[in-house]
DNA sequence: CGCTCCGTTGAAGAGAATCAATGAGCGTGG
DNA sequence: CCACGCTCATTGATTCTCTTCAACGGAGCG
């Protein structure tokens, strides 16, 4: 289904495609990779366009590809609740039951791999070692959902927004955030300003550089590690 | 595998168990339950005792039966913050990949059916409709974890304590607390004291009677509902 | 009766939200 | 090229909620 250059046509190029070796279609191989990558589309979503809508019948189920994505849910105030983030090879939707409970947007512009439910869940019917990868990918995330849950109880305004940063951050320094201050906000549950006068805060301390306003390079990062948890 | 009466021997009483119904083996019949049923154990918990701990080996995993246990993981500090509530027929534990990131603990006695990774994973290879069901299960819970993150997020501690009441009522007026003021407050993120003045001011707004510690009754279910949300 | 555990209540303080103003970056258009 | 408007981020002053620290009360139990 990966088809960097072209949107159009041809066959699937599921082998070139960089997240499969994490995703749930890493199991599969040959002509099982090919029968699967026919059943989806790739599409690619401007920063903030929507995948999938909060309450809509959940007709479809995704694999990300690039990017980032943000699952989020309104609340009566016409305020936004960020409940999890979605990077390349995660998965994203439920292939069966209820209706998807929360919207699912782009960040960044980002590259998903689309399935419809109509044939998602037929296909897995004949391919258990998928499903297999899809109840241990499940787990996994309802493990990562509870372990940002307990980041997010009972901490200090700065300790979650150091931990963000941790979380965000991969092997190198510098940290490229996907998203604004007031989606750091309303993934944390604070506001726009307290997000802003942590980051200073940390910035003045020395534990961090604000080179822009969407990059962050951690200068001591044992030091944040340690003001995160304690 | 449900023995009310009888911790141990004879024959399979999955056919009487009260949470089969919702439960995933609830798409299993006849001799396939049977089977699986000969391969969990009964087992009761007392009220505090823990059935998983934080970071040991997952080789198991259970189906509720009946009571109320708790996820719950421990911070830095001694604190413990919960991060979800397993109630008869859910699933604990993951059945395959890492270990179990928190610890499972009954808050009230309670009953569960304990089956071991070793047997548990073999029997999904050859029931394919189970394996479905626990997809199912999978992202459901995924969405449930989500949704009381959402709830969490930017709300005032009398709308959480409000929001946390209406999660544990059933039909009935009278809902029972399976947990102490520590634990609503482990569960919140807010701390006892808080804890208690807000159901107090509950009580004060008429919307809630405290006949006992561990009761509550709802006086005006709608005015509490409003309350929670706004 | 005295003990402990749990819950409630009170007073003080800290931390984040709120309200309000300023500043930086960026595209548009003169 | 620079002025303008717009969005987003920062900073300040104030308010308010929740926490913290502390004392008290009630239920269960030896």
């Amino acid at each position: 289904m990966y088809r960097p250059s072209e949107e159009t046509g041809g066959k699937s190029q599921c082998t070139a495609c960089p997240a499969r070796a994490k995703a749930i279609c890493g199991v599969l191989t040959g002509d099982d990779l090919a029968t699967f990558g026919a059943l989806g589309r790739h599409r690619r979503l401007a920063r903030g366009q929507t995948l999938m809508w909060e309450g809509d019948a959940a007709d479809s189920v995704a694999n990300v590809i690039s990017g980032v994505l943000k699952l989020a849910t309104a609340g009566v105030g016409g305020d936004e609740q960020i409940v999890g983030l979605a990077w390349p090879a995660d998965f994203v939707g439920s292939p069966f039951g209820a209706a998807c409970g929360c919207s699912v947007t782009a960040l960044v512009d980002s590259e998903v791999c689309l399935f419809p439910r109509a044939t998602f869940g037929p296909f897995l019917d004949d391919h258990p070692e998928m499903e297999r990868a899809l109840v241990t990918r499940a787990f996994a995330d309802l493990d990562k959902a509870r372990e940002f849950q307990a980041m997010l109880g009972r901490r200090s305004a700065g300790q979650k927004v150091a931990a963000l940063l941790l979380a965000m951050a991969d092997t190198g320094d510098v940290v490229f955030l996907p998203m604004s201050r007031q989606e750091m906000a309303d993934l944390l549950g604070l506001t726009i300003e307290t997000v802003s006068r942590q980051l200073g805060r940390l910035a003045g301390q020395g534990l961090i550089d604000l080179p822009d306003r969407r990059s962050v390079r951690l200068r001591r990062r044992d030091a944040l590690e340690a003001f995160a948890v304690a």
